[in-house]
DNA sequence: GACACTATATTTAGAAC
DNA sequence: CGTTCTAAATATAGTGT
């Protein structure tokens, strides 16, 4: 037989920065899940708030939050008394209060917004696979092995997707890169600003039905 | 010799706040430390900016940070180091309408995002009884592929409006208006550098002795 | 370029120190 | 609390789709 060897496995690696641009991306990629798998996990087993921020070699900045990278870190500064001393500090804490309350406001809107994608994706993929045949309709001995398989795996993901939701809706995702550009723009609020269409109820938004 | 049995080696545990204190506290201390090295690790091999708060069940506090978490929190609350309480207030004048702006946008955004979520409610339904019964065979069907593509193009609209919203700030904070000049990022940082506790293996284990 | 796979490298539950 | 040991559970490097 001519074993064909698939995998040389995992391989060790030496802890030091990656060399090629392309294995260091994907192995970001992969680690940084990891990673806020780990903390989710700390979290839900040990009942532990956990936040993590990330920002890539590429200045692309990503979060994990729970309840929230925005309450988390605002109890941690709290507890760091900060040198700061003069008008100027205490303006500056008022306008930290309301860029932290447009982060977490975003943060939570971009993480619905994270879930809602993918949650596309997987109908995207289901919409392929019926435009191809309609299988939907046709008893299941008419299936293909192929669309089994594609079933298989949308409704894996598609389980995935809901379960992780509707299991903690404060657990965070992943910030979409780039998100957070928009925040050192129109983080800064005149005080009579007011972030409209909120609902006044407070964590929930306002948009009538409730997240889960 | 009867039984020696050194180890039942490492068993699977439910995903679930854990029942015994006892376990609980070990597994809090082993997890943590095994996220700040995996953290540590993301570091290193892929040269990111990494930073880590943890709150024990206890409330103690323990938190990891490359280059140091309060660089990194401080970059994630706001990007832009401001400078003085003059520029800010010609800052805010200008940017008020562009908050207005942000603002409005995310109101329509989580608008959109509230329908999306009663529209995933269906899929959530259908979800639940495919658990049960041969779903393929009936309720997508009564669902109707309609549906199905109607939430396709809402999301697409939806992610399509995000996108530009984000482009559009992104636009702006790389061309910010002339008399704030973009090399002013980084070059005023609001606070003092003060480095807690950064060790050589990058970690900082809170501030007091006991975890609970 | 996100995912799937497979062989290893690591992590860690449980128990004892 | 932190460490150590053992064996099983995970994570993931390298590779292919």
């Amino acid at each position: 037989m001519a074993t064909i060897r698939k995998s040389k496995g995992r391989q060790r690696v030496e802890m030091t920065k990656m060399a090629k641009e392309s294995n260091l991306q994907v192995t970001f990629s992969k680690r940084r899940s990891g990673l806020f798998k780990k903390a989710s996990e700390l979290s839900t087993l040990c009942g532990a708030e956990t936040a993590i921020i990330v920002f890539s070699p590429g200045k692309k900045v990503y979060s994990f939050g729970h309840p929230s990278v925005e309450s988390i870190v605002d109890r941690f500064l709290t507890r760091n008394p900060l040198t700061n001393a003069g008008t100027l500090q205490l303006f500056e804490a008022h306008r930290s209060a309301n860029i932290r309350e447009l982060n977490m406001q975003l943060t939570q809107v971009l993480n619905e917004l994270g879930a809602e994608k993918k949650r596309s994706e997987v109908l995207e993929k289901i919409k392929k696979a019926s435009q191809t045949q309609c299988w939907w309709a046709a008893p299941i001995e008419g299936l293909g092995f192929e669309q089994l398989e594609l079933l298989k795996v949308s409704l894996e993901q598609l389980k995935a997707n809901v379960a992780r939701q509707a299991d903690n809706l404060m657990f965070q995702a992943a910030n979409p890169p780039d998100f957070f550009s928009p925040n050192s723009i129109g983080a800064i609020i005149p005080h009579d600003a007011k972030i409209i269409g909120f609902d006044p109820h407070g964590f929930n938004f306002g948009y009538g039905g409730s997240l889960f």
